[in-house]
DNA sequence: AAATTATAATTAACGATGTTAAGTATGGGC
DNA sequence: GCCCATACTTAACATCGTTAATTATAATTT
């Protein structure tokens, strides 16, 4: 391996140190104090050493949305691996999204509270290999085989599979920007959305 | 009318006129354009004399709140004198928070994206005489209507009707905040998960 | 009418923020 | 030992919310 090489797998390293730094900072400050100066104070470097290694605060956030996202997509494969029928893959797909994310509350603000662009434009989002794209790939094939097999009444999968995932991103985002208003417990109210919904579309 | 009442007239007119700015400022340039600086230059004044009328921020963003949900009031209101059955006021009523939503992006914001505690803590949100606890009780009380009258089977009100809401939300907040992913048109969505949920319900 | 006082507005300033431009150190290739 | 690319830092700009000190204005009292 060359010097090339080397240095390039410094700086990937490096990179990835900063990401790594960025979550951690965003798990114990909250998406409202993070900054890209304290991330810089956090890695003891200055902070425009940070723009070497991305682009701007959105490269940034869009490569910790990756991340989220990446945890989910293993949640997702993991579920379908284990050979449960589509209606239980689906219902355990949609509650570790909302475990996770309720587990993970910063960095599902970071997804959703950041440049609505944050994955350019629409009609390119479809030709990225990102990993946003492969969970929500994912997300539709799950709902093709519960409509395939009867779960569900032949209807647009696609949008669907948006009504499915908004609903619980309704769900999860209640629970992580509402602080003022009394909450059930999440569980319980997972719950009876999930079986609304499987009910509902039956 | 002696001069200090004629002065508290003057405030709280002033103050309305602030209010009345901060809104036209956030439909024009945005929330995230939105700023105490700019609001000031907007009615010609230098940014501390907002001071005196809204304690901070969060203050005057809790105006531009409850601006929003007693518009939604007002709707749920209307709605529910026409004296159409439960389950067609409760269709009105939620179709008409994602119209009235979806038409004022840039306030909807403000609801969910600002200070989670914007009402103070969940014990005490029940205590204040708020448009959004207003909207809320008017909510409960629809999905009440529908339980008693068997459109939906008989469960705990007050969890279906966060369930509702935040289905509805979860669509909302879809639609505001995700401008890079193709989605399809709101009012077919909408549909779609009314019928899901109601039938889900029943 | 003049002096006093309360109120409303302003200017100046502090500590933040993201980001760019200019300058400095470091270390490999000739 | 010199050159140059790369990595990093310092300094600076324009913004932000907010506080303190200050001035102008209008009402009240003498």
């Amino acid at each position: 391996m060359g010097f090339k090489e080397r240095r390039q797998k410094h700086k990937d390293e490096f990179k990835a140190e900063i990401l790594e730094a960025a979550l951690t900072l965003f798990a114990q400050e909250g998406y409202a104090n993070f900054s890209m100066r304290k991330l810089a104070a956090r890695i003891d470097y200055s902070p425009t050493t940070i723009y070497n290694y991305f682009r701007d605060k959105d490269d940034l956030l869009f490569h910790i949305c990756e991340n989220h996202y990446a945890h989910l997509m293993e949640e997702i494969r993991e579920i379908r691996k284990r050979g449960i029928s589509p209606e239980e893959t689906l219902r355990e797909a949609m509650l570790g999204y909302i475990r996770y994310s309720l587990a993970h509350p910063e960095q599902y603000k970071v997804v959703f509270f950041s440049n609505p662009q944050l994955y350019g434009r629409p009609e390119e989002f479809k030709n990225r290999d990102t990993m946003s794209l492969r969970l929500w790939r994912n997300t539709c094939e799950v709902i093709d085989e519960c409509m395939r097999s009867g779960v569900f009444r032949p209807m647009d999968g696609e949008t669907l599979s948006i009504v499915f995932w908004s609903a619980v991103h309704g769900l999860v985002s209640s629970f992580i920007f509402t602080k003022d208003f009394p909450m059930p417990d999440p569980d319980v109210m997972a719950k009876m959305l999930l079986d609304g919904l499987f009910k509902g579309y039956k």
